[in-house]
DNA sequence: GCCAAAGGTGACGCCTCCGTCACCTTTGCA
DNA sequence: TGCAAAGGTGACGGAGGCGTCACCTTTGGC
C-alpha cells in the first residue's frame, strides 16, 4: 500500500494475485483444501487458467502463501498484546483478546484454519492453527523463571491453552454479533485459576 | 461376533465390508477425505472398483460408517468412566481418562478424525471429534445443580475441556509409548482448579 | 450333482483436472 | 507513434476418477 503508486503492470499483477489469494481463501475455507481443485480457484476468479501459473506453480502454494499472511497478521497482533501486559492476568487477557479478535474480525480466515487444520498440520509443520504454540510455551516458560507462576508442564499448558482457545472461539464466532470480551473473560478466568494453582 | 458361523454368503459380505472400512480408515487418515478417492480405498483392498458400489454408495457413506463405529466405542467408554464417579475430580479424571486411553489404543481412528475434524464438522452437525460435547454439558449443567461445582457457563467449559482434551491428547500421542496417567493427571488439575474457582 | 440367485469383476463412456504452449493483447519506453 | 517485452488466454493431450453393466464365478438349496 505505502508504494502503490507503480506503473500499470504492476498494479495488475498485485491485483491478480490478490484476486487468486482471496478466490482460494473462499474455496478452501467451504470445499477445503483437499477437493478443491486449482480450475475451482481460477473459475472464482474472472483471470484464465494459464494465468494462474504465472502467479503460483500450484494449490499447496496457494495455501502456503494464505498462511504466510494469516501467521504475520497474528504474530503482530500478538506481540503488541504481550508488550503491554504488566500482570500474569493482563499477559493471559491480552493474549486471548488478541486471538479472538482475530478471529471474529476475519471470519474467512479462521474458517480457513479451522476447516483444513488437519491438512494444514500434516502438510507443513506442526502450527496448523496456533501459530504461535511454541512462543506462547517460551512466554510461560520466563513466566515460570520470573516467579511469577508456579512451574508446571509449559508445552502441555501451551497446547491446552491453544485448543481451548479454539474451542471457545469457535462458540464465540457462532454468535452474532460475537461476544468477544465474554470469550475473553471466560479463558482468562479458567486458566489464571490453573496457572495459579498449578 | 456372537452371530458369525453363518454361510460363507454372509462372512464374505462382512469381510468385504470390513475390509474397506479398514482400507478407507487409513486413506482418509493420511491422505484427507477430501483428496481421497473411491479408488484410493479399493486399491488399498482386493477387491474389483464395482464391488465397492455394492456396499457404499460414495466416500462420504464410509466416513459416516466409520464415525457411527467410533461414536459408539467412545460413548461406551465415557458412559463406563462416569458410572464410578462420586467425587468431581473422580468425575473429571474419568472422564480425560476414557478419552486418553481410547486415543491411545487406536490411533488411526484418531489420526482419522483429528486429520479430518474441518471437514466432519462442515459435512456432518456440530460434533467432529468431541462426540460427547453436549452429553458433557449436561453433566457439568448437573453438578452444577447438585451443587458441587459453582454456577458457570457450561457450554464453553464443555467446549474449553474438549478442545484442551485434542491438544493434550495430541501431544500424549506423540511420545511413544504414550504418558496416558500423565496427560489424565494435567488435565484433572487444569479442569478441577478451574471449576472449582469459577 | 444341478441350477437359479447372489454377487464379484473390470472394461467402458463420460467427465474433469492438470500443466503447457502458441498466440494475441497490453504496456512502457524511446 | 512504433516496437519489443511482459504477460494474459484458452485449447489441447494426457491422466485419472466416476458409476455402470454385461459377464462370469461362487454359493446354497434341493
Amino acid at each position: 500500500m505505502s508504494e502503490a503508486a507503480t506503473g500499470r503492470r504492476e498494479r495488475t499483477k498485485a491485483a491478480n494475485r490478490a484476486a487468486i489469494l482471496d478466490a482460494a481463501r473462499v474455496v478452501f475455507a467451504d470445499s477445503g483444501f483437499g477437493a478443491a481443485s486449482v480450475r475451482d480457484i481460477v473459475r472464482a476468479t474472472d483471470l484464465a487458467a494459464g494465468t494462474f501459473y504465472n502467479y503460483f506453480p500450484d494449490k499447496e502454494a496457494v495455501l502456503r502463501a494464505l498462511l504466510d499472511e494469516a501467521a504475520l497478521e497474528a504474530r503482530a497482533r500478538l506481540r503488541a498484546a504481550r508488550a503491554s501486559a504488566r500482570t500474569l492476568e493482563e499477559f493471559v487477557a491480552g493474549g486471548f483478546r488478541a486471538y479472538f479478535e482475530f478471529l471474529a474480525e476475519d471470519r474467512l480466515t479462521f474458517e480457513l484454519l479451522r476447516r483444513n487444520a488437519g491438512t494444514i498440520r500434516t502438510l507443513f509443520g506442526q502450527p496448523a492453527l496456533g501459530a504461535g504454540t511454541e512462543e506462547l510455551r517460551a512466554d510461560l516458560e520466563a513466566a515460570v523463571a520470573a516467579g511469577v507462576v508456579p512451574p508446571h508442564d509449559t508445552d502441555l499448558m501451551a497446547r491446552a491453552m491453544v485448543g481451548a482457545g479454539l474451542e471457545v472461539g469457535s462458540r464465540m464466532v457462532e454468535r452474532d454479533p460475537p461476544d468477544v470480551e465474554g470469550a475473553v473473560a471466560f479463558a482468562t478466568r479458567l486458566f489464571v485459576a490453573a496457572l495459579n494453582a498449578a
